[in-house]
DNA sequence: GATGAATGAGCATTCATTCAT
DNA sequence: TATGAATGAATGCTCATTCAT
């Protein structure tokens, strides 16, 4: 039987008071989304205004629910981050007998895929202070590493290397793709291979080496 | 007879002509550096303003040797590329039988080290598209190459890495570095050696893994 | 039955909206006004930090209404082209079978007594070409030429004048008397009543020679 | 026999003396002839560095000469006063039974063509209180009444206009034909000509209604 | 006397954030 | 609660003028 959720009891027009949540929410949302592609797209300096304008939503109303750009950018940083975990999740749930590691390098640096802002932003002091931020990251590192324990058994990954480094190697790829264009990624993951292999596997670059030249 | 009239175009009161001269190059100097330290503490955002008054100028001054917020940012990246590129140099050359690559890798690391500007900018059309940091660019490549042509011979590195494959592990080693702390950078450019080396070559991982807190 | 819903084209809470929209345009209004007060008492150069202080709101607000001085230039010379050009319909109107040219070109000059900006910007490239002041300017010069009409009609002015005639005279008695003083526009006006008067008409001087002296 | 100026007998050294008075001289002529003409094509705006270079000499050294760029300003109106005063006196002189005042007239305002600043600065109260260009001013009135007194002897201008009159009206021309170009110029001063002539004077319209248009 | 480098006050404009409605 | 208008602090940059040489 599906649980039927209480709605907390303190609530004497429940229907209208969700209808409001429902569209307090779905500004949320809008104004995440917003914030996310154009951060992706232009950095993050564009301006709150018109991250509210492609929301559909007034500049204040941003302001209520992201009391700071900082706030703003966060959020929009953890939500990438939560997404990524769920996918590693999924796919170690979903590995089997099959190395798992190189499959999620390359899934979070698509996803990431010129995203100039991203990782811009992590690593700031400010940044890495924020609770929210820090668990996410943590978590991260925490995947990582179960898909480095799940492949090691397998005989396919490096002795030695931890899912921070695996981390770090990645950041490396979505910072610098994010300059050289999407072009590098593949290339770039292939080195990241090749550093994080066993010794005896096989390991070929594949792509061809960045020119610099857009 | 022969007048003995000193050439103007020699060097008319060099004492004085100097001298000027001398306290101009010094101001850009001055802001050169200034601009060096205050891109690489803060980022690219710092005000002229700060920059000018750090180097002990006026505002003006600082914009009559660069014109452009972003021609002094271009002087700076140029400087600092030149200067890796000289280290190169000299590298190379005495090299004799022993690999250079790695060495050369972690000078230019290290000389950037927490530089959070140095190719934060580099990758960007406009930066690519002036002509001077195309140039310094191209010829730190052409280094690279060669560094790895000489280590190849030694059969230190893996076969198909080209000098543009080094210089993006090596702009990734850098942004990262400029997150996660000056800490990080022995562990990562362990981890690039591991991707260049030749594939019988030992490798060990050195320095600790990153833990993503500062 | 029709619904008698409130079509939103309307005026959907019109108390609040006008209320918004109401002190949105006296801010513009105030803005052009002390732009218009300023441009006229100290020229084109004044600051637009100090245009913004004497309209009573911020800088930004200011630039919320004309995104660019330029822009605000163009609002306040339109403005008062539009103004002029009202009326001199009202007096075209109300003409019956009196000459209307003269005391239409005093009401304009008088208008813009002291305007040291009204027309210092007009005929500049940049204005002319803006759409806006052109169209303005059109109308103006059909105006005019719809007074000399009614006035030919009554054998009071000289053949072959046209309205752009009068308006260059017009425009050298306000520049002028913008340098002169005040003082200078009466005598300057007979005078060109007595250029474009036909012959036959008495034409006496008025007003007393200027004196360059302020 | 030729006079022989006496030099100033405190001068040890003339022959280095003059030479240094006539570069000083020349400099100053220079600069004045540079401005003259930057200031006709572009506005009293361009920069004082401009104005230098075009000179050929330092900055320092126009400032050394005209301590404020107001006194370059006025030191260019006050030459070309001259010479406009200078004109005139010749007419004058050699007029003869011919009417003088409207050769004059077109002779300044030709001379004016297109000077955007020769009267743009002349009445501001900073300009009119400066002695050198009041006096230069002054002078101009009083030929241009002598002008004036020549041609009513012989009929050809009405009564009560003064020299003070014709001025005024040819500033308009000036500052106009500045706005409207040097086409307007022919048609603006022949209704001048209309404004002064005797009345029983025959009087055409020549050149063409300005268009507004460049 | 002449130079060009240096300067600070000033400019138009932008932006994250707040406030009145 | 949601809005868009309002705000002042900050930014990059220019210019007439001065100073060291």
């Amino acid at each position: 039987m599906a649980t039927t959720r209480q709605e907390p009891s303190a609530d004497p027009l429940p229907g209208v008071e969700r209808r409001q949540r429902a569209d307090a929410a779905r500004n949320r949302e809008r104004v995440l989304g917003a914030a996310s592609v154009l951060f992706r797209e232009r950095g993050l300096d564009v301006g709150v205004g018109e991250i509210a304008e492609r929301a559909g939503v007034g500049r204040a109303t941003l302001f209520r629910n992201f009391p700071t750009k900082q706030d703003l950018i966060i959020a929009v940083l953890a939500d990438q981050i939560d997404q990524a975990a769920d996918d590693m999740r999924a796919r170690i749930r979903n590995a089997g007998d099959q190395g798992v590691l190189f499959g999620i390098l390359e899934e979070i640096a698509e996803r990431q895929e010129m995203s100039r802002s991203m990782f811009e932003a992590v690593g700031e002091q400010e940044f890495l202070a924020n609770p929210e931020l820090r668990k996410a990251h943590t978590e991260l590192v925490e995947l990582m590493d179960e898909s480095l324990n799940h492949d090691r058994k397998l005989g396919l990954v490096r002795d030695g290397v931890t899912g921070s480094d695996a981390l770090m190697l990645l950041k490396g790829v979505c910072m610098v793709s994010d300059e050289l264009g999407p072009e590098s990624m593949e290339r770039h993951l292939s080195l990241v291979r090749a550093a994080l292999a066993a010794p005896g596997t096989e390991c070929r670059l594949t792509g061809c080496a960045p020119s610099f030249e857009r």
